[in-house]
Parts: C-alpha cells; sequence; structure tokens
DNA sequence: CGGCTACGCTAAAACGTTTTAGTCGATCAA
DNA sequence: TTGATCGACTAAAACGTTTTAGCGTAGCCG
C-alpha cells in the first residue's frame, strides 16, 4: 500500500496541488484560499489520514525540524537524564532530537558530525572530544547553530553551556578540608576534557590555598576505555598503598567503581574516610552510608541550551558565542 | 557556504551526474565505467570533501538506513542500556538508530509512530504499550518491519523478543519460600503491558504451586506517572502496616523507591526480610546488604532484536512473526 | 471607459538524488 | 555486408514537496 502524496488529496478533492500545499502549511488565508476549498480539503486530509512526507518536505526546504545531540554514552546516566530532558524540552517547541553516542571516539564523532550534516538537521548540541575541532569549525562556518555542553573546546569560539567544575571541585576539596582532612586523593579518568582538567585544577588550587602540599601519588587517572575490573584493582591499590582520609571522585562511574572497591577490601566511608562523587547517581543516596555528591543542575543545563538554540534558529543573522557557566550543587549527605 | 551537489562533482569531472552517481554507489564496474574515469571522479570526491545529501537519496529510494527505536523513558537505566547495545550493533550492520522516549503516552508514542512514518524509517524497534496496536498494524500492513521488545502485544501478530518474565517472577518467589518465607509482597505497577502482567502471574502462581494463599493486600500497585515522594510513602504504609518479610519489586525504579522508603523507616534487608528486585541496577550491587535482582540478558535481546530486524529488511518478502523469549537470571546476592 | 487592485486559484520550477532507457561507435560472428 | 553485442557513457524522468510567478474575473476609482 504506497502511502498518500499531496497530489491524491489534490485530485479527491478536485484542485491544485498548490492549494493543498497552501491549506497544509497555514497560508490558506494569505493566500485567498475560499473557506469552502479549505474546508473540503481539511475534510479529505483527515479522513484519508494523509501525512506529508517529511523528507520531500526537507528536501524542498532545507531544514529538518530536527536537532542532533551528540553525546559520549547514551548509558551513562547523566547524558541519558540530559538526553531525556533536552527531547522533552524540544518536543515542546515543535523539535523532535536525534541521539548517537561516540564512545569517545574521534572517528565515530566525525562519523555522526556527517550523518547529521547530510541529514540536514537544523542545530547541533555536542558534548565534544578533543579532536573534532575542524569538524565543528565547518559546522559553524556551514552557518549552523553549535551549542557545546559539558566540556568545552577552547579552540573554536561557540556558545557552551556547561558546570562551574573548578568551583565545585574546589568546594569539595575545601569541605574535606574544613573537616580535618590532610591526604586528600582524587580519582579521575586520562581523557584529555576541559571539564576533567577543571575538575584537576581545583583540587590542586584548593590544596594550595590551604597550604596542604599536592602529592602527585595521590591522583589516580583511569584509562578511559578499560575494564571495569582493572578500574576497581588499580583504585584498591590506592586505597591501600597510601594514607588517604578523603577522596573525590571525578565522575559517577569511577566513583560507583570506587564504592566497589571499597566494599572489596572493606574499607567503610564513614567520618575517618570521607567520598564524594562528581554527578549524581541514585546509588550514592541509597548507598549506606550516604555517599556526598556533586550534583550538576541537569534542568537548568537543559533548558539553557534549548534557549540558546531556539534563539540562534530564530534569527537569521548568525549570534555572538555565548557562554554559560552554571553552578554546581554540593550535596553533603550523611 | 552552499554544500556541494552531485552536479558540482560531475561538472568538475567533465562527465554526467549519472556517471558520478554509478562511482558513488559503487556500479561503475557494472556499468563499464572506465577505470580511468572512476578514479578521476573518485579523486575529486576526496578532495572536495563532497558527501551525497541522504534526503534526496531517501526521497528517490524510499529508504532511510535509519531504523527507529521507540522506548518508554531513555532515562531509565533498562532502556539506555538496551538503546546502546542496539545502536552499537546496528552502527556496526551500517544502519543509524533514532530513538525517543514516549513517556507511556499513547498520544505521544503515536506521533512517534508518525514522525518515523514520514521520516521513511527502514523498520521499527518498539517497546509498546496498549493502545497503539491499530498503529503498529498499519505500519505492518504497509510493509514495514516491526519488532516488539521487552512488552508484547497480544493484538497484533509481530516479531517480539523479551525476556521469560513468567518464570524469572516465578522463580523469584520460589527462592523466597525456599528460604522459609511465607508473607511475601508485590510491589508492581499499575500500567496494564504484558510484561508486567506476567510479572504478577509468576508470584501468583509460583505461591499457588507452595500451597500458600494469595493475598490481595500483600500487592502494591503503584500509578505510573506519580511523584516518587508518593511512591515511597506508599510503600512504607505497606511495609509498617503488614506482616512481610520479603518482596518482589517489579521494576527497578519502584526497587529504588522502595530501598530509600526502607532507608527511611530504618527496616533492614537481610535474613528476616528479602528483597528481589525485576531489572538489575548499579545501585543494588553497591547497597549494604547487596540486593538481589533479575537480569535481563541486555546484550543477548539486542543482538536478537537486530538480527531479527536485518532478515526481515534483506528479505523481500514478509517473513513470519516469531518469537523469541530469552531466560532472565535470578541473581542471588549476599 | 481605462487602468488598478483584490480575489481565488494554478502551472511549473526547484530541491539532489537514482535509475531506466537510451546513444554512439567499435568489434565480432556468420 | 549485416546484424548483434559490447563498452563507455548520458538524458531525462521520477521521488513529494514548497514557492514564485501569473491568470482570469470582478469591483472600484477617477
Amino acid at each position: 500500500m504506497k502511502s498518500l502524496s499531496i497530489k491524491d488529496i489534490a485530485v479527491k478533492a478536485n484542485v491544485s496541488i498548490t492549494t493543498v500545499s497552501f491549506i497544509i502549511n497555514g497560508k490558506a488565508k494569505e493566500k485567498s484560499i475560499s473557506e469552502a476549498v479549505i474546508e473540503k480539503v481539511e475534510k479529505i486530509i483527515e479522513e484519508s489520514g494523509y501525512k506529508p512526507n517529511q523528507i520531500a518536505r526537507s528536501l524542498r526546504t532545507g531544514n529538518s525540524n530536527i536537532i542532533g545531540l551528540i553525546i559520549e554514552d547514551i548509558s551513562n546516566s547523566f547524558f541519558s537524564r540530559i538526553a531525556r530532558l533536552i527531547e522533552d524540552k524540544a518536543y515542546k517547541r515543535g523539535y523532535k532530537i536525534i541521539y548517537s553516542s561516540t564512545e569517545n571516539s574521534i572517528d565515530k564523532a566525525k562519523e555522526l558530525i556527517n550523518m547529521f550534516k547530510s541529514r540536514k538537521v537544523d542545530a547541533y548540541i555536542i558534548s565534544p572530544i578533543k579532536g573534532i575541532e575542524e569538524d565543528i569549525q565547518m559546522l559553524l562556518d556551514d552557518g549552523n547553530p553549535v551549542i557545546l555542553f559539558d566540556r568545552n573546546l577552547s579552540d573554536v569560539n561557540t556558545s557552551y553551556v556547561g558546570a562551574d567544575h573548578f568551583n565545585a571541585s574546589h568546594q569539595s576539596i575545601q569541605s574535606f578540608i574544613d573537616q580535618g582532612k590532610k591526604n586528600i586523593a582524587l580519582v579521575t579518568t586520562d581523557i584529555n576534557v576541559e571539564q576533567i582538567i577543571e575538575r584537576y585544577d581545583g583540587y590542586k588550587k584548593a590544596l594550595e590555598d590551604n597550604g596542604i602540599k599536592y602529592d602527585d601519588k595521590l591522583v589516580l587517572k583511569i584509562h578511559f576505555n578499560q575494564e571495569e575490573g582493572e578500574t576497581i584493582a588499580q583504585i584498591q591499590e590506592l586505597f591501600e598503598n597510601k594514607k588517604i582520609d578523603a577522596v573525590l571522585f571525578a565522575t559517577n562511574y569511577l566513583a560507583i567503581s570506587g564504592l566497589k572497591a571499597l566494599k572489596q577490601i572493606n574499607k567503610k566511608v564513614g567520618d575517618d574516610f570521607g567520598v564524594i562523587a562528581y554527578d549524581d547517581h541514585e546509588a550514592f543516596e541509597l548507598h549506606t552510608p550516604r555517599i556526598s555528591a556533586v550534583q550538576q543542575p541537569l534542568e537548568e543545563i537543559a533548558e539553557t541550551i534549548i534557549k540558546l538554540i531556539l534563539n540562534q534558529l530564530s534569527s537569521k543573522g548568525k549570534l555572538p558565542a555565548e557562554e554559560v557557566i552554571i553552578p554546581a550543587r554540593l550535596v553533603i549527605r550523611d
């Protein structure tokens, strides 16, 4: 069963294709189509269940009402939650979202950008990785709205929305120090992205501000794509061999692995061993004792992203890049 | 900067559009284009960075190399994990995935189907809800490959991939009984979908098989879209007012809420109070004590879905609907 | 009465591909 | 010599829309 086309409707209504198109697009009044014809055509459309072919539409108009969202990994709860919020908000404004994960692979990221480009998405929301600066610059040069989030790319002049990682990290470490902790570890990843570096810088600066000497041996950089088992082993090694009374995990999945590691070596979180995780997770609230965490304001981030995108879409000319840094919240538990 | 079209390439290479198209689509040999021309054109394409406009392609060929994935909620870890696996596997076979969440709204589900339809996706993977049978039937009538997963729709004759919810639930309850539990509660939702009903049936049957009388008061049906606070309150009420020594949560988010509820009223999970969650979650492994869970074999489900889809896509005629039920695994912890 | 504008509608071009049905010359078998 | 086949390529239709330009009639102004 072939699906209906505008032509079928035109024939049925005994009017021209043009007329039907005007009616579909709400230009009937403006183009002075008579009330009678409008009603007749609308009735036929209704009855036949005709839906315009969006592909033909896109081909003709050059836009798609689709926003492309490129993230690191949809199965990470930070991203899946933000994706959901963005999807929701975009949907309410008449936009659809297509998303896809890069898995931190430069090649896949490039491919995704190309795919979105050849599908003529109207705008791009990207949590980028180093190595795709050129591709992003090309999108910008072609006049596409692009918003980076979560991580910024300093070499390229785009709008960006993200949390204040430096301060959140600084504040976390400060809270440890205020509790009298001295030997504070940082478990982070080796991916070379801004927000991870900022968290590291915040850690360092807080130590310095309090006259505590930075010790390289207390910082563990986990290789990004490795097996969880190995991660756990490395973390255990850190905790068993060093004198440590507090630790900041730079991502929520590291914190999860870290908590598993602690559990296995039977080291308890508590007054004499503090833990803070960056990015909250359901498991932290449930853990005994409950784990403190830095919460990124997801709702606000999503809302800001959508606002910036819509601004850019509705303005003809290019808008100046805008950076929005949103404070993160340290939630102290138990 | 307008993007290049096949015509630009043709002009540059001084050949016809047709020739370029043949080369792009690997039909050069078959259409006996000379080696020299092939090389020349390929070089020009390479240098200019030309990418075919997929929209025009789709319009002409009627397919898109895109598979539409419709799920309940991307921020639920079960779905986001399966989405990631499906995306990955599809990607390796040259297909892209577009996904979107229904939020259990019939209207949104219908809209999504229409959106995918008008974008001419090649196939549909849907975790359906009751009320969209007709829409799915229409997709089938139009000859589209459709695979349902997670939940089946008995009124419509589609392929389906899902876990064996009845047995998993039965087995869970049986394990409680084997431990000597007598008053076993079930916390489930009121959404009227097959897999939830099967879990309920498994619960009932296991009690019956062991000569335990089914007690309506031990079954709590949580309204789907309600606030978490209310859910927690209801669960607390259940536990405080009834004599209960074990509970099966029918979804992982209910289990999360349930554990929060238990924590607040300071009821400990342990030998005299057993908990099993349906669908595993990182929080369960980390909980003290660790929480047992029914694991759906995500990897296998994703793989099976993709296989069925590809089979249908590559066979011309319609294939008979196929139901694949995959056993779930009860993981007993601590 | 001639020229304008408004009304109600439509023909046809354009968007960027794929694909069918050729064309034109050269080679080949009979 | 002729008809068929092959090699190398191409013109043009088609996919389903949107949109520009325009057509014929009627009413109105001066």
